[in-house]
DNA sequence: ACCTGAACACCGTTCAAGT
DNA sequence: ACCTGAACACCGTTCAAGT
């Protein structure tokens, strides 16, 4: 990794995350990102080692779009619910992202930063030892797979117009599922499930 | 798609499995899996359109393996915990399958099957309507959510010694979780989580 | 009819050559 | 010293040619 000069890492970042947003992960190749950045494909190996540490920077540049300041007042639920959504809001407006995301989430600053917070929060509501390391597991999980539900391939929406219409005698249940599902929208599924591990946390500290 | 004669879906679908098991997610290639086979590279595409539908027989393969009856007695939240746990270990049994399965989670026969007898227990317990759309989602999502960052660079493992000594004066709370978190199992860690979505389930049959 | 290998249009990355 | 383009070793897939 020797000296940059030129570009500054930040520059490289919002130029793949442009290539991304335009023409998907398919899209995102090094030759790309160099001819939106005006420099050869080569120049890039300068500023990184590999694709994967270029994948590792665009992720860095979404979540760095995240505030992270724990929010101040209310019930320790709605603290975490509003760091919780304002992940969910940063991919949501890159929504190519997310198929990196669970490869790049270990060692990003980023989410250090993100879980950081939601321990001041599990923290001051009475978690420790390990009802603490297990909630904050609990909620990262939920959250990348909430995320990946929701943009590969929803269950929601018109992935569910198609399951509507199963065949009904072998999966009844889902198919009136599905039915069910029309009615209800991303916010509310993705909120209605997070809702569940807050209560389920709740009741941990009766 | 013409009609196959010599291999059939199932001999593919195992080579396939094999490869990927083997060399990973890098080397799943349609001249591996056809030199697997031993046959030629493009003898694939007699069963297959491309290679994303060869990922998708993979992934059916590995959920093939999934008992989805579900369990006859005991307490429902037993009985979800039984279905959610044979999708663990179907997975954890081939680990490369993971980054498959989020993109081939849909129109999965595999998956159509185990949703159905989650919703089976589901609605014994007296679930309907919305509620019992948002409990599939929400334990659609943790499962696969909390199956990616347990095989995705793990925040148990080797990765919490990592975090362990992490900046303490900058993430504080996170340095003394992960420190934390050596004392708990990937077992425990998955079962921790699961059992608050379950509380929080049976918080609204009250 | 079924199967195959050469060929094409891409990748990421190495490396010798430019300034 | 910094940057670049040709070249290499791969991909998935097309297609003309084999039996």
């Amino acid at each position: 990794m020797p000296r940059p000069r030129s570009l500054t890492p930040d520059q490289l970042a919002d130029a793949a995350l442009a290539v991304l947003d335009r023409g998907g992960l398919a899209g995102l190749t090094m030759r790309a990102v160099g001819a939106q950045l005006g420099t050869s494909t080569m120049g890039l190996y300068r500023y990184v080692a590999d694709r994967e540490e270029l994948e590792g920077l665009v992720v860095e540049r979404v979540l760095a779009g995240v505030d992270v300041t724990p929010p101040a007042g209310g019930p320790w639920q709605h603290r975490v619910r509003v760091l919780v959504d304002r992940v969910r809001a940063a991919v949501g407006a890159h929504p190519a992202v997310v198929p990196l995301l669970p490869a790049h989430r270990h060692r990003s600053p980023g989410v250090l930063r993100w879980a950081e917070a939601v321990l001041v929060v599990l923290t001051e509501a009475g978690f420790a030892g390990t009802r603490r390391v297990v909630a904050l597991r609990a909620l990262l999980s939920y959250l990348i797979g909430a995320i990946q539900l929701e943009h590969l391939g929803p269950l929601a929406g018109a992935g569910t117009a198609a399951m509507a219409q199963l065949p009904r005698d072998a999966f009844p249940h889902m198919a009136e599922t599905a039915r069910d599902a029309r009615g209800v929208g991303p916010d509310e599924e993705f909120g209605g499930g997070l809702a569940l591990l807050l209560d389920g946390l709740a009741r941990q500290l009766d």
